[in-house]
DNA sequence: TCGTGGCTTTACCAAATGGTAAAAAACACG
DNA sequence: CGTGTTTTTTACCATTTGGTAAAGCCACGA
């Protein structure tokens, strides 16, 4: 039988990467992100993905182990810090701002990160079929989590009384909205910057008005 | 020189389609809007659509010029019925009725079209390359037409005042959401019948937290 | 019954696409 | 330096994909 395990306990024989590795797989993973963002998971295709990072499509594969590697790759990095700012929605602080400020860092996000918002967009209106695990394993739990404490708000009478998950859910359709169908918006409001402005005010107006309890 | 135009004034000379033309053309279009829906235009295969439809390839490109004519066909298709709840809205009507019924329209809509909202809104997302002639000529002026008549409405009192570009956008982005993110939906609220219920409850109790004007 | 014209299938094809093999180049380091 | 390792390139390959050519089928009127 083979020798009982002397070396110390190292499951995957995975070397630290190396200064170039971890260069080249951010290059590759930033311009996946563009290319997945526009043209979803099949109309993507490795020239476009190596065209983009500036290198021969060999070299992808020997960063990652193919096209749906990468693409999951991106998928799991972005699902953690996609989620953080509802993480930060702490119980401790006051309701209503503590809504209004989720509401804010969503739209700051879409407006800094689109490409992110539109990769998860496509993923998501296609079924999801990479992602369905992290829906349940992460967005869910959290999801639950953040209910639960606008649940309890509601309840003490900090928050005028409503079905919290339509709540949040509510935020994402609008906050996302702006990124996602970001052409659409430009041709019906061609002033972007007044549109962000009008975008960020009237949301912030609607979650006030349906979230202050009625005195 | 060719003799000097003696027929009717056809400039197409297209025959009216038989009746075989026109079941067909129809159940390919259907086939497209399900692959097309599912996989974007570059994902989908004219082999996924042809199974779909029930028939061979090349029939396919009997009946269309070719995979973009097919697409380009059901965008046509689709704008215009997919404007009409918007184009319903009445200027004679009561003001808060009418926006709440445009609303209720929509959601009826995403509920019984997925595959129609989803089309859209995967050509947008993905910048709209074969619709952005259609935003430009049927949506916007429809668009901007029925801003000014919200603004009519808000400026005679009937309505709270607000930027009613950004009304008319969050009401797309709440009704859509429910259709193009049904896959997180249903992870998140599995109850599909509660889900919608309570979704169109919500987002009635939205509009009209927003759209009463204040007495 | 025989055409005739609209419809469908079979057999292809060239380009694109995901991926591999192996040599060449660049690098790390004693 | 020289040598072993990592990184990159060149040359391919099998499959998929959009599309074509041409023959076959089929209903229907003369």
């Amino acid at each position: 039988m083979p020798a009982p395990s002397e070396k110390p306990p190292e499951k995957t024989p995975e070397k630290k990467p190396s200064r170039i590795q971890i260069r080249n797989r951010k290059k590759i993973i930033d311009a996946a992100l563009d290319v997945f963002s526009q043209h979803g998971f099949r109309g993507a295709t490795l020239d476009q993905i190596a065209e983009a990072a500036g290198m021969s499509k060999p070299n992808l594969i020997y960063y990652f182990d193919g096209k749906e590697a990468i693409h999951v790759a991106l998928l799991n990095a972005l699902m953690t810090e996609w989620l953080d700012p509802l993480r930060e929605l702490d119980a401790e602080g006051d309701p209503l701002e503590e809504i209004l400020g989720y509401v804010r860092r969503k739209m700051e996000m879409s407006r800094q990160f689109p490409r992110e918002s539109r990769l998860f967009a496509i993923e998501i209106i296609q079924g999801a079929p990479r992602m369905l695990p992290h829906l349940e394993s992460d967005l869910k739990p959290l999801f639950d989590e953040k209910c639960a404490l606008i649940a309890g708000w509601m309840n003490a009478g900090k928050l005028a009384p409503q079905d919290p998950q339509q709540l949040v859910m509510s935020i994402w359709a609008l906050t996302q909205h702006f990124a996602d169908f970001d052409t659409q918006v430009r041709v019906l409001v061609p002033d972007e910057t007044a549109g962000w402005k009008a975008a960020n005010a009237h949301v912030e107006t609607i979650f006030r008005a349906i979230l202050t309890p009625k005195g």
